[in-house]
DNA sequence: ACTAATGTCCTTTTT
DNA sequence: GGACATTAGT
């Protein structure tokens, strides 16, 4: 063993030590929250590359790109080949290995290379379709939407589960349908395959099918000496059969999760993953994390008290060597405006005290959860960036100018061309269905759209279209390419938005990422898989002196940690989710989500609750009521906490909601909803 | 053939 | 306040 190995080794402990020089053959790590997971694993891969393991034959499985990202590049810093390690490695989630292995091997398994990917809102928009064709869009009794449609699809492919099973068990109102549901299925899947597009299921289907194929599963899995795996307790059974086809050779795989951490069960992710791991890979080492280095013993003592009311749980407390610190604290809020003030304040005393705004996050169960605090925060001029929720690849403008590229490289991507279509006056589904058969007779080419039938007044637009396609297919740098796209579309932008700006600039935003991008391919397949989840990721790289609070879902925050964290909304109904109370299963899983935001916290935590909250909905808007604060904090929770309640807000004339002016109008409102509702 | 207006139901987390 | 179907209007 080289001298810097041992070097590396001392700055680890017993645990992880032991973790990182395991040998061959499977080995599960558990590891709790901020038990140095990240750098064990990272560790791990430079000791493999260390003792002889070529880079490009080790595989590592993250939940996301930016996690791969990291722990390739420590894993570089360490054994002091940056460059290669970060390139050669495999690194991504499951689904851009998909994708990559994919474009690899398509011939073999009849798929053809250049399918196009779908996200969750182009297969639902397929999924409509069909549902539509079909004529169940229009019946007495309400089919159930297209979301829902999809959803019930994903988790019977991806919990490998029967369509009765899953209706019975999840979607219990939908069982009537069941045999609507099957021929929706099967259709859903033939049209697929007819556009040649693949959505997310598909890839990890098409991977793991695949492998049920000996000799591809033998060169598949021959690519690899090494494959490890992050957050194994949030994958789902598709892809632990994946994980068990891709080791046909060896059974070097090392798996790291923790159970008190699972949150993605409505991804059909299954804790039995990691619990069924030793039996999966015989002769597995199981090595246990348990000293936490991010949190003060405070902090761990609330988190551990929280997640002391699960019924199922298999690891152990944490604990730390940080012993100082002051009390997380439970605060009371009159009502949400109280609550961001509250927030904000804390905030810029922190930072006042010399902790920069990025080293904070808010963090909250649900995207709009933070729609206020937003509010307050732009006023109050203090920058801050958004993680979950709407992305910059959902909106309309960034779908439309990405459809042109799309039609390009997947003549047979019907969701593209309707999308380009439609931007046109007169061009509904009947015109989109006549110029893709026109498409389809000129053998796809992209460019016979210049001729095909449609109202006089698209003739033109037809032609000009044609004329960009040409250009398109004319290998063009990809960031050129967005360009005239965005020099075609601007003038529908202009024409379809009321504050078009914003939005153009966001087509140049995608100019920008497009010129890091090798093909036109590679840019709209892994724009899908790995889309910038904030409005950072698109501004370039950052500079120095920018700062910006961290507001963030808490799914979105996994394997995060800051100074400070502020979970706000810790009111029932809002954490746990009502949406999510229906099941013990459910109410269990809200549970570990609280506690994976308390745990993202290093030096200070901070809980808020608002007493009173505004309705929202519009039969009931004006009126208020009381929250509860949230069941999960309990006697013996609170009890290692510091209480507080924080002031009212007096509002100001012209920002108060509009209940607060006129007094007792929430009383009238509330009497008459009583009736609206019946 | 397509669009705009109207009515009804549901409202989470993400690759 | 959005999704989605239906109906009336261009």
């Amino acid at each position: 063993m080289p001298d810097q190995d041992l070097r590396w080794l001392d700055e680890l402990n017993p645990a992880q030590r032991e973790a990182v020089t395991h040998g061959e053959g499977p080995l599960l790590i558990i590891a709790g929250a901020g038990t140095g997971k990240t750098r064990t694993l990272a560790y791990r891969v430079a000791h493999l590359i260390s003792r002889g393991v070529p880079p490009d034959r080790i595989l590592l499985l993250t939940f996301t790109r930016r996690a791969a990202e990291e722990m390739l590049s420590r894993a570089g810093a360490v054994v002091g080949k940056l460059g290669p390690v970060r390139e050669r490695a495999w690194g991504g989630t499951f689904h851009s290995v998909a994708n990559r292995l994919l474009r690899t091997y398509a011939g073999a398994v009849g798929l053809s290379p250049e399918f196009t990917v779908l996200d969750q809102a182009d297969a639902e928009n397929l999924i409509g379709l069909v549902r539509h064709d079909l004529g169940l869009a229009s019946r007495d009794k309400r089919f159930p939407r297209r979301a829902t449609c999809l959803g019930i699809y994903s988790r019977v492919v991806n919990g490998s589960e029967e369509l009765p099973d899953v209706l019975a068990r999840y979607f219990p109102w939908v069982a009537p349908w069941e045999e609507e549901l099957r021929t929706l299925f099967r259709r859903y899947v033939e049209r697929k395959q007819k556009l040649n597009v693949l959505d997310f299921d598909d890839l990890l289907l098409y991977w793991r099918e695949m492998l049920a194929v000996p000799d591809l599963a033998r060169r598949l899995s021959g690519l690899f000496d090494h494959i490890l795996v992050d957050e194994y307790q949030d994958t789902n059974r598709v892809q632990a059969a994946i994980l068990r086809g891709m080791r046909t050779g060896n059974s070097n795989v090392t798996a790291v999760g923790d159970d008190a951490q699972s949150i993605y069960s409505f991804r059909a992710a299954t804790v039995r993953n990691i619990l069924d791991f030793p039996r999966d890979f015989p002769g597995t080492r199981i090595v246990t994390l348990e000293e936490n280095y991010r949190s003060t013993m405070p902090i761990l003592a609330t988190a551990n008290a929280l997640i002391a009311q699960a019924h199922e749980r298999y690891t152990k407390n944490l604990w730390s060597r940080r012993p100082g610190g002051a009390k997380p604290l439970l605060v009371t809020c009159p009502d949400e405006g109280s609550q961001d003030a509250y927030v904000v304040e804390r905030v810029l005393a922190l930072y006042e005290e010399g902790i920069p705004l990025r080293r904070q996050a808010v963090l909250f169960r649900a995207a709009h959860h933070s729609a206020s605090l937003e509010v307050e925060l732009a006023r109050r001029g203090i920058p801050f960036h958004k993680y979950g929720g709407l992305r910059f690849l959902e909106t309309a403008h960034v779908k439309d100018a990405l459809a042109f590229l799309r039609v390009v490289e997947n003549p047979r991507d019907e969701l593209a061309w309707f999308r380009v279509l439609g931007l046109f006056d007169g061009v509904g589904p009947a015109t989109v269905s006549r110029a893709l058969a026109h498409v389809a007779e000129g053998g796809y080419d992209p460019r016979a759209i210049a001729t095909s039938p449609g109202p006089p007044a698209a003739r033109e637009e037809l032609a000009r279209l044609g004329r960009l396609l040409s250009e398109l297919g004319e290998g063009l740098p990809v960031a050129a390419q967005v360009e005239r796209v965005r020099r075609f579309y601007e003038p529908y932008v202009e024409r379809l938005y009321d504050y078009p700006q914003a939005r153009i600039r966001d087509l140049e935003s995608l100019e920008q990422i497009a010129s890091g991008y090798r093909s036109r391919r590679s840019f709209l397949a892994e724009l899908q898989l790995d889309p910038p989840s904030s409005t950072s990721d698109l501004a370039g790289p950052p500079h120095k002196d920018d700062d910006w609070l961290v507001l963030s879902t808490i799914h979105s925050a996994k394997g995060c940690e800051w100074d400070a964290v502020y979970v706000i909304h810790a009111a029932d109904g809002f954490l746990p989710s009502d949406l999510a109370a229906g099941s013990p299963e459910e109410l269990e899983e809200e549970l570990r989500l609280t506690y994976v935001a308390l745990t993202r916290a290093k030096d200070h935590l901070v809980v808020t609750w608002p007493v009173r909250y505004h309705y929202r909905r519009r039969e009931l808007a004006g009126a208020h009521g009381y929250a509860q604060p949230s069941r999960f904090f309990t006697e013996e929770v609170r009890g290692t906490m510091d209480r507080v309640v924080a002031e009212g807000v007096r509002p100001s004339a012209e920002g108060a909601p509009r209940e607060e002016r006129t007094g007792y109008v929430d009383l009238a409102t509330r009497i008459r909803a009583r009736w609206d509702r019946a």
